[in-house]
DNA sequence: CTCTAATGTATCCACTGGATATATAGAATA
DNA sequence: TATTCTATATATCCAGTGGATACATTAGAG
């Protein structure tokens, strides 16, 4: 895709796009790192010299979903605005959004930019959701319940365990769970 | 394992078993067919007599573990025991219960065992939860909200994005949110 | 007792993540 | 400018995987 030189230019960062491209497109179980290679036209070990394993791919690409999402979240100025913001986005990628919840201890230890991207998300939420002078376990409660019940419903709605209904009747029932 | 014969006796149930304790054990990811079959001392492809594929496998566990869950939960009286009892499961048996809530629509549709084990669970909940004289959509909507709570604070919990404590600290903590 | 359908086996395949050794190039040094 | 050094890309290999096809065995229906 980019020139035919013998190094690539900017690896990582189209090495990511192509993953994150790949698995919202076929999902996760279906990206290899031949198929990100083929994409961005090199050899599947090339992505070794920047990513430690195909997991730490994976871990990287769920980053960019949390930075995504926090982006987004910086629009919202209350909590029903924040729910929604959060449970379109979840449905808009759903692929994306299970890898990121896919995440493990390990991997928020070994990928310091996922630590980063969640903790970002975090501090976004407590700035929409606990802006009130309350004691930060207080804070830190709110916005726990807040992100129970969104992602506890998305997932549910998402697997299809609840047999919920369309994704516009989803939200509208959340909101109303959650009283907003 | 069994008797040298030919013919394994009863290899679904027994390939079930140790799919399950595999996974159980080493996580699904690194639960392959052929480990399974290994473990009941036959070939890999002697499974596919009896599921379509590792994911009808897989799924087949998935529905041994709602079966599990449910039949735990008859045991609760109300909602707080009820939660306590469900955030204890999926504690105990953690990537079971990751494999559980990994199912998706296809899975759902695809096996019949699945569904009716889901739906079991649903109806367990439904008893203890809403047993009251509401209407069918408010009985819903209570056991949605329940498990919303529940699974989307274990999900947050067992991943480890929200830097929860302990295991016993994280059950008191999401009774508290949930105002049980 | 025979025949057939169900079940288990043997063997193959394309593909995967990862390891090792080698080639290339860009930057720093001289 | 010429030379070395290091980061990056490639080539090639490997064991392991899910799945396909063809064959062997056996239990039961007739």
């Amino acid at each position: 895709m980019p020139r035919k030189a013998y190094h690539h230019g900017d690896l990582p960062k189209q090495a990511l796009y192509a993953a994150r491209a790949l698995i919202e497109e076929v999902g996760v179980d279906h990206t290899s790192l031949r198929a990100v290679a083929a994409k961005i036209d090199t050899t599947h070990r090339a992505l070794y010299n920047h990513f430690a394993d195909r997991d730490a791919l994976l871990s990287a690409v769920a980053a960019s979903g949390y930075r995504d999402l926090a982006a987004a979240l910086t629009d919202a100025n209350n909590a029903a605005q924040h729910m929604k913001i959060y449970a379109c986005f979840a449905l808009k990628h759903p692929r994306l959004y299970g890898l990121m919840m896919q995440q493990n201890y390990k991997a928020f230890e070994t990928v310091p930019a996922l630590r980063q991207a969640a903790d970002a998300l975090i501090q976004v939420s407590l700035d929409t959701l606990a802006a009130g002078p309350d004691s930060d376990d207080q804070r830190r409660r709110t916005v726990m319940r807040h992100w129970m019940l969104v992602h506890g419903g998305l997932s549910l709605h998402l697997s299809g365990v609840l047999r919920t209904r369309s994704d516009a009747a989803f939200i509208t029932e959340i909101l109303a769970i959650a009283g907003l």
